[in-house]
RNA sequence: GGGCGAAUGGCGGAACUGGUAGACGCGCACGACUCAAAAUCGUGUUUCGCAAGAAGUGAGAGUUCGAUUCUCUCUUCGCCCA
């Protein structure tokens, strides 16, 4: 008997597959297609378990469509553009496309070997002039539309990566990447207009139905509509204001209001810019940084000015002034009024100025005497010393009933605000797509016209240099248009842009005039399918969407809104957490199993104590290099184990005895092939043929209603059992061709997981054009059911019989086994309850 | 602080719309083969109990003939947002 060489067929397979292009696909609008796409990956350098589980589970589902007989486009490219390219050439003094080449060509090997159906002629790479070429004319075309402008905005800034950092990339204040702490700097930046569709994005939420609850709640929040009411506070003083606008989500508690507070940015700060103690302020404020998170935790403090504004419901009450740190321009109109007892920010900052705080809600279970004191008190409740809103509901019939009066005195009107801030998309940053922008010596901009495209970026560049490497290349900033001499943007363009088109780009890969192609984009968008991390879930996700939507307005030939129409968020990939006595992280590889405990190899005095399991990370040294793993044992076996432990959508837990046994498990199966082959060359009678033709259609069920469903790892439990089933069967006797035609359906559902070993074995039986094999419902009827009998809920007994039997008979049965009639116990029959088929409650 | 989700043997996890809890795998134990070991194969494995039996799906209640599944309260953990 040989042993399975997973060596020599996975490579034979994988030559096989790419001699004869077997995964190309092509635009054919006479078959159904189906849009299998992962997330691509960033060219790092090597692949990473994640992408190992991310890319196994769509290649399991693409070569399940490609069975069932769809035109399946399951295409790959790289993510290329970005900082760790930058990084890792100002390092080792690099030129960042040749690091990034040398990255795709190794990661690229690596995905080969996991034997993935990809069409390898459509790969592409964001970092080629090919693809950012349409990625500048796309700019221009929003540009042209109105959907690309520029403003001087405060920003994130690191001081030590020299870059803006979006929101989401400031971590407790800091840079993520760096680790510095992130000043605010105004800047030109480009913005694409993404709030424009804010309600759009929302609404097409709803019609999502093949994405999980979870990513569209996550991205529900971010878009963030709330709804309120604009009010016009009168303001008196010595300075030329008269009005000052604000957005509250809560009218309701104005009888409340004890301050206003402005953001330093306030256009009301123009009165102050010469006040010294007004400057030493804003400074101080410049130092909380823009997060949200940072104004919630850090010290809310304020400048005080000689302005009072007027409550509008209350014309007697005039309160102060304040410029306050935790008010943002961006938010609303700059301004918010205080109303300290419901709002714990304006609570921190009324108790720190020493001012009024006055209840107007009580909760449903305290009376009106109910007082905040030590904490604001945000929840529901009644409405109280609010002279004619007293006894209203909060919030639900307050708010509206406020606005109504305020709208009516003509004092405010209702509002929707969004959280969903327009997209920043310049980067400091030479790896990235140039803007196709020039400026004239007044700055004002020009599109580069699109006979001049791509803007290239130039090569062999110092990249030592603080700042933006491009700011210093003075050849290239000079540009002629028109005869005018301009001078080139030098800010590059957000990865993200890069990755919120390129599901497009695959479509018509090689398309030179535009960015894709209308037939190809007609018959194969939207992605039927699209697979990757959850991290994605809001960003990444929210920019595709606008970015559809950006390109279809205005546009007859293309009308696309939502590029995904199915979403599946894969798990992480953990794995065991090591440490050795001195608190050092051990790296998996570096330890040793001695009688059921964990020693260091090259020191076994020392025992590695184990921590909880972990995602993977570097920094944990708990990574498993997945090329180590195919080179021990084989892309099949990694591809069957990061499948088996958990449901696709949890993280899976790595570890060496799951590998193994996987291994293990594929070695049976080969010897459970080597037999069949014998049994099918024997001359057999018929006797069990039907047994086995029944047993297979029940697995074609039981794996298609699992691959239907994502339940990846129940197919894997599903083939443990029909190995240990056609194990024990095999030796009994079956006629030629039940055996054959069982087998090859069984080999068949076994392609996606375990593709080289399946055709190997396919080819083995002479197996040719094979289709997803379907079951036969007429063969699933069961000739005996077990039915479960139960006194009073419990079980007591399990009787066997024919389907579909009587009550009564049934109840015959029962009273001849001693088992169950000993819990009578001479008692009456109070109830029975039968559920055909299944189950028999008597209670008594 | 808010939102979402989860909790089942020693471990990862099954259980279709409420109907035999623990499929399948790992681990462990015992056995076979072997001079021995590895590999392989077989048997067993929720807990307590010799057994009959009883208990049992994070805790507590509720609905139901019947709850891992539905409802409420709580605890813990995870993710996201603040």
């Amino acid at each position: 008997m040989n042993r399975y060489n997973f060596k020599l067929v996975e490579a034979k397979w994988q030559n096989y597959w790419e001699k004869n292009k077997s995964f190309k696909v092509q635009t054919d609008s006479s078959k159904k297609k189906f849009y299998c796409l992962e997330m691509f990956p960033y060219p790092s350098g090597k692949i990473h378990m994640g992408h190992v589980r991310n890319y196994t589970i769509g290649d399991v589902l693409a070569r399940y469509k490609s069975l069932k007989g769809y035109n399946v486009l399951h295409p790959m490219g790289w993510d290329s553009f970005g900082m760790p390219a930058e990084n890792a050439a100002k390092q080792n003094n690099l030129d960042p496309k040749k690091w990034t080449e040398t990255n795709i060509s190794n990661m690229k090997t690596q995905l080969k070997k996991l034997g993935l159906s990809i069409d390898w002629d459509r790969e592409i790479s964001t970092c080629n002039k090919d693809y950012y070429k349409h990625q500048q004319a796309f700019f221009l075309e929003l540009f042209e539309k109105k959907l690309v402008y520029r403003k001087e905005k405060y920003v994130n800034w690191d001081p030590v990566d020299e870059t803006v950092l979006a929101n989401e990339q400031v971590i407790d204040g800091k840079g993520w990447r760096s680790g510095a702490i992130v000043e605010r700097k105004k800047l030109n930046q480009w913005f694409f207009n993404i709030s424009k569709f804010s309600q759009e994005l929302l609404d097409g939420l709803e019609k999502l139905n093949a994405w999980p609850n979870k990513v569209k709640t996550m991205q529900k929040n971010w878009i963030g509509k709330s709804f309120g009411c604009e009010i016009d506070f009168k303001i008196e003083g010595e300075l030329p204001v008269e009005n000052i606008k604000c957005f509250t989500t809560r009218p309701d508690t104005l009888f409340g209001f004890s301050f206003l507070a402005l953001s330093a940015d306030h256009e009301v700060s123009k009165f102050f810019k010469d006040d010294k103690n007004f400057l030493s302020f804003k400074e101080e404020c410049s130092k909380t940084g823009t997060t949200e998170e940072a104004i919630a935790v850090g010290e809310k403090i304020g400048f005080k000015t000689n302005l009072v504004a007027v409550n509008p419901l209350n014309p007697k009450q005039k309160v102060p002034v304040y410029f306050a740190n935790f008010v943002l321009m961006d938010y609303g109109f700059g301004a918010v009024f205080g109303c300290p007892a419901h709002d714990q920010r304006d609570f921190d900052f009324a108790k720190k100025y020493d001012l009024e705080i006055k209840t107007v809600v009580r909760p449903m279970d305290k009376d009106e005497n109910f007082k905040v004191i030590n904490e604001a008190y945000p929840g529901p409740g009644v409405l109280i010393n609010s002279e004619f809103l007293n006894g209203l509901k909060a919030p639900e019939n307050s708010i509206l009933e406020t606005i109504k009066i305020l709208e009516k005195k003509k004092l405010g009107k209702k509002q929707i605000n969004f959280r969903l801030k327009d997209w920043g998309v310049s980067r400091q940053r030479y790896w990235g797509c140039p803007i196709p922008i020039a400026y004239d010596e007044n700055g004002i901009a020009y599109p580069i016209p699109k006979s001049m495209l791509p803007v290239e970026l130039p090569e062999n560049i110092d990249l030592n240099v603080k700042g933006n490497p491009l700011d210093k290349q003075n050849d290239w900033r000079k540009v002629i248009i028109d005869g005018k001499q301009l001078i080139r943007e030098t800010d590059t363009l957000d990865t993200f842009v890069c990755s919120s088109w390129y599901y497009l780009r695959f479509c018509s890969p090689k398309e030179a005039e535009y960015g894709f192609k209308k037939d190809d984009i007609d018959y194969w968008m939207p992605v039927d399918q699209y697979i990757g991390g959850v991290e994605h879930a809001i960003l990444h996700l929210l920019y595709s969407r606008f970015f559809m939507r950006a390109l279809s307005e205005k546009n007859n030939n293309f009308n696309i809104l939502e590029p995904f129409n199915g979403l599946f968020t894969q798990g992480m990939v953990c794995h065991e957490t090591y440490k050795d006595p001195d608190n050092n992280w051990i790296s998996p590889e570096e330890i040793e199993n001695i009688d059921g405990k964990k020693y260091l190899k090259q020191d076994r005095s020392k025992l590695i104590s184990i921590g909880p399991s972990e995602s993977m990370s570097k920094s944990k040294k708990n990574t498993i290099d997945p090329e180590n793993i195919i080179a021990n044992y084989g892309a099949d076996s990694a591809r069957l184990f990061i499948l088996s432990d958990s449901p696709p959508e949890k993280d899976v837990q790595w570890s060496e005895e799951g590998i193994v046994s996987s291994f293990k498990f594929i070695q049976k199966l080969w010897k459970l092939n080597e037999k069949i082959i014998n049994e099918i060359n024997k001359n057999h009678n018929k006797d069990k043929d039907e047994e086995i033709t029944k047993y297979t259609n029940k697995y074609l069920k039981k794996v298609y209603d699992n691959l239907e469903s994502f339940s990846y790892n129940k197919i894997i439990a599903n083939l443990y059992e029909m190995y240990s089933f056609i194990n024990k069967q095999i030796e009994k006797t079956y006629t030629k061709h039940t055996l054959i035609e069982n087998y090859q359906k069984i080999l068949i559902t076994m392609t996606p997981i375990l593709p080289h070993f399946a055709n190997e074995c396919l080819s083995m039986i002479k197996a040719k054009n094979f289709k997803w094999p379907e079951y036969n419902t007429s063969m699933l009827k069961e000739e005996t059911v077990n039915i479960v009998i139960q006194i009073n809920g419990k079980k007591r007994g399990l009787i066997q019989t024919k389907p579909n039997i009587a009550e009564e008979k049934l109840f015959e049965i029962i009273k001849n086994d001693e088992k169950i009639m000993k819990y009578f116990n001479q008692k009456k029959i109070k109830k029975k309850i039968y559920i055909k088929d299944k189950l028999l409650n008597i209670i008594i």
